[in-house]
DNA sequence: TTGTAAGCGATAAAAGTTATCGTTTGATAA
DNA sequence: TTATCAAACGATAACTTTTATCGCTTACAA
């Protein structure tokens, strides 16, 4: 991942033509040093300390725009509802990135391999769960 | 997956300690033709062709169990609040299943290989997000 | 059949996120 | 530097999704 300074997080903002606040960067300095996982409100407790006047509302709308401009990114494609499913096949999943459609697809064709059933740190592997991230080819053609 | 016809999920329910009512017959019969990757909402649209009184928390309540119970699958772990993350080093995630904590592991510990950049049906693939679920080290000794 | 615990429906509450809106601030140009 | 104005901010209402509560009903075993 590109690592910007304090200077370059100002050319950062121009580039994506938005405005270098002093709120957005305190956010951005912030979640730089932070590791793991967080969500959004793990990071508003943190940015308070800094920036005690900040909203909840803000840390949001502003992790939205790290995360579509490509600096940070998160965790997981699959939020809103739960979504379960009833196929008992092993398959994996494919997620569109542009209208977030799930659809299914086997092992074999995907042509997976990892089957360890130990990771280092001592993880028991129950099993894997693979998200291709991409592009539908309806999104493709629209 | 093992597929329960209607004797037997009342056998189903003896081996889990439930009660075989009958929205959740109902429920468990409807979810079965169902494909896809449904929410709670949409489920509950359906089953309600089968028993209009069936109530939204009813439907909740049995897909929990359904899901607990190994009968079907929710698609994806990461479930509750969005999270974000900093680390930019390409890596994927171990999802314990006992206390949902994520931490990350390089795709060579991983021993991942799946590179293909199209699969079947004209899927572009931007990338791949694994998650490997199973029980972290502190739970199994728990 | 009947007693009891589990399950149900209705709905309130909680959790997480987004939208609204009046005020403040940053960027541009005079 | 200052004036202008769109963008961003904070506060908070609204919305979406999920869970909890509670009085009534039903399944099941005795």
């Amino acid at each position: 991942m590109l690592v910007y300074g304090t200077k370059s997080f100002r050319e950062h903002c121009r580039e994506h033509g938005i405005a270098a606040t002093h709120q957005r960067q305190v956010l951005y300095e912030t979640m730089k040093t932070m590791h793991g996982h967080p969500s959004p409100e793990e990071v508003y407790a943190r940015v308070k300390k800094k920036a005690p006047a900040i909203s909840l509302a803000t840390v949001y709308k502003n992790i939205h725009l790290f995360v579509e401009s490509g600096v940070f990114r998160k965790v997981s494609m699959h939020h809103g509802p739960v979504r379960v499913e009833m196929n008992g096949e092993p398959h994996h999943h494919m997620v569109c990135s542009k209208c977030r459609k799930i659809s299914d697809i086997g092992e074999k064709e995907l042509g997976f391999v990892a089957k360890r059933n130990r990771l280092p740190g001592g993880f028991l592997v129950e099993r894997y769960a693979v998200d291709v991230i991409g592009v539908c080819a309806s999104c493709q053609m629209a």
